[in-house]
RNA sequence: GGGCUCGUAGCUCAGCUGGAUAGAGCACCUCCCUUCUAAGGAGGCGGUCAUAGGUUCGAAUCCUAUCGGGCUCACCA
């Protein structure tokens, strides 16, 4: 905010003309409701330069100020600190600007080499999308969308795991039971119907199994030997020596699950800018390696096996190329992010947006890159989020514990509608623009409940509990972004007029001060690849609003400035909302 | 065992680079629909910020140790 530089340099002029001394910065903070003012001058920090009592220097301060700063009205000092008084002049001189800006608290993305990449969701390809990947897929579009805002260009990207023994496990269960079921004639969407497969692999697995025990087998042979595993991991041979059978089945059952995955972004509102596919990326990489060697940042071991060595950084010796020349998961990565730069020469940095599972993964991709001197790679965040746990415990793919993402969406808006019947305002709706809004409404509970917490932390989801409509939710939110607009269609004047030199409730002081730091909150959101920092920030907005709107008549106000300002008001606070939830890819109903 | 991480009200969570008497929501209790959407508002109850030390004018916040939960320590991805 301006005017707290504006302070600052008062202050330290202050400082400079009474005390003959000079202070390096000025700390702030907004007045705690208690005490009158709006913005805080800590004294404390002063006392290093300037010796005496923190009470008698800020009264002094305090005077300086009032005097010599227009914008400040009034002042107060508590203990060691000195509460300021901004005038209503300025802040309704500050909402009109507010008011006439086009994107409020967004900065235009430059075009130079600060770019950012973010990689999110990367599934595998045998199974369907869970409330796993729901949670990652939110945080890595929000993070996305925030750092947009704060002004940098964003590529979205994932990397799918299209590759491996897994796919290959549908696809013998699929040539054994599959009797050419296919999406189209049985109805299933495509993921689901491989991720049957997945299923019934790993159901005939365990039979097989079962049966080699009874015959005598130790349970260890027994899962090496399984008939269905063996063709498994034969099939695997055969499509890396590129069996045209098998790459061609391969070929199809992606196919299904690519549209399966796409109809569930569409779902959830994410998107992308760009795909890698592992089939692709899985032999890169091994270049790189031997250009570490020669730099010195990797060493051979007697068997050929390449290593780097991180003990210096506290960490362990990382294999990064096996001894058979063969490529494990950390060449790849470091391959695939050289391949992402050269694919988009102004990525600066990257934000890799996968559970804290990998966390040691990450801290150790990371390090290498920097080794091996990319300048990229001081820009390189492991966007880490905690698990997702159900109340019955873990979610275990295999024990059919796992919430399944269309389900839940489906749910959401389930739930949204049979609250929303029973409230009802939606008369003269049709009901393709009802169902509409009670998907928005449910989505926006989903995605609201999951990101309004710290991404590190884990949740608990309880899909009953997750469907609150009071309190810290998505749909408090939106509710107050409807009755806004129902004043708005109500407003008949005209409300580009410019209203100054009113005198401010003070429920309107706390809502434009609140405003006022949209842009901040932007700044610090995308610093720290929280969209938790928005969604609580706009949480707060909604409460000043709401208090406003419950405490101070609208259209009842005592003159017609007053009235157009109210609405305008109202109207600024509608768009925040708007923005802000948009930037969690969540959108707002005009009715609810 | 080593490394990382979390521990704030009965429950779910905020608490920015250390600052005033630690804040919301849910639940529970009181009030407020003749005015713009009561999915709302005003208030009450509820806390040894896991524990113990340390750093300093000042610690939920920084440091150390301990306890408790989670993750991770593969020539798997």
């Amino acid at each position: 905010m301006i005017l707290q530089e504006t302070i600052s340099v008062h202050v330290k002029t202050a400082i400079k003309e009474l005390y003959n001394a000079t202070l390096a910065s000025v700390e702030f903070q907004a007045t705690r409701k208690e005490f009158e003012g709006d913005v805080t001058v800590v004294v404390f920090p002063m006392l290093r330069v300037v010796k005496g009592n923190p009470v008698q220097i800020g009264e002094a301060i305090g005077k300086y100020l009032e005097d010599h700063v227009e914008e400040i009205s009034g002042y107060n000092v508590v203990k060691g600190f000195l509460n300021l008084v901004i005038s209503d002049t300025y802040y309704v001189k500050y909402f009109q600007e507010i008011r006439k800006e086009e994107k409020y608290g967004f900065v235009t993305p430059k075009v130079d080499d600060t770019s950012v990449m973010v990689e999110y969701s990367s599934p595998n390809t045998n199974k369907p999308l869970h409330l796993g990947h729901i949670r990652n897929n939110l945080l890595g579009y929000a993070v996305a969308e925030i750092i947009k805002a704060s002004g940098k260009k964003v590529y979205k990207t994932q990397i799918i795991n299209d590759r491996g023994i897994h796919i290959c496990k549908s696809m013998i269960a699929w040539q054994r039971f599959g009797n050419n079921e296919t999406p189209e004639n049985t109805g299933l969407k495509g993921d689901k119907l491989v991720g049957n497969y997945y299923v019934k692999f790993d159901k005939v697995y365990k039979e097989e199994i079962a049966t080699l025990i009874e015959k005598g087998n130790t349970e260890e042979e027994a899962k090496k030997i399984a008939p269905i595993l063996l063709e498994a991991q034969e099939m695997l041979r055969k499509w890396e020596s590129g069996d045209e059978d098998v790459v061609a089945l391969w070929r199809k059952m992606n196919g299904w699950v690519y549209e399966g995955f796409e109809k569930t972004y569409k779902a959830l509102g994410v998107d992308f800018d760009s795909y890698y596919y592992e089939s692709n990326t899985y032999l890169l990489g091994k270049d790189n390696i031997e250009e570490g060697l020669q730099k010195g940042v990797f060493f051979k071991k007697g068997d050929g096996s390449v290593w780097c060595d991180l003990t210096d950084e506290g960490l362990d010796e990382k294999l990064v190329l096996r001894s058979d020349g063969t490529a494990v998961y950390m060449t790849q990565d470091i391959g695939t992010a050289i391949q992402r730069v050269k694919d988009n020469p102004d990525v600066g940095g990257m934000i890799y947006t996968v559970g804290n599972e990998q966390d040691y993964h990450f801290k150790v991709l990371f390090l290498i890159l920097k080794k091996l001197g990319y300048s990229w790679a001081e820009h390189l965040h492991h966007l880490s989020y905690g698990m997702v746990d159900l109340p019955s415990g873990k979610m275990k793919s295999r024990e059919g514990t796992v919430v399944d993402a269309d389900d839940l969406i489906v749910e959401m808006a389930t739930t949204a509608k049979s609250i929303s019947k029973e409230l009802g305002k939606l008369e003269g709706y049709s009901n393709e623009e009802k169902e509409d809004v009670y998907n928005i409404i449910g989505l926006g509970a989903l995605k609201y409940y999951i990101l309004k917490v710290d991404p590190k932390k884990r949740i608990l989801f309880n899909p009953e509990e997750s469907v609150d409509f009071q309190g810290n939710t998505g749909p408090f939110i939106q509710y107050t972004y409807a009755r806004i607009q129902a004043i708005l269609r109500k407003a008949d004047f005209d409300l580009e007029k410019d209203s100054t030199g009113l005198k401010l409730h003070e429920k309107e002081r706390e809502l434009i001060k609140q405003l006022i730091l949209y842009p901040e909150i932007i700044q610090y959101a995308a610093k720290n690849q929280s969209p938790a920092v928005i969604a609580n920030y706009t949480y707060d907005l909604v409460k000043g609003y709401n208090s406003f709107f419950q405490n101070v008549s609208i259209f009842g106000a005592d003159s017609d400035s007053e009235k157009i300002f109210r609405v305008q008001l109202s109207k600024v606070v509608g768009e925040t909302i708007k923005s802000a939830f948009g930037l969690m890819g969540i959108q707002v109903p005009n009715r609810m």
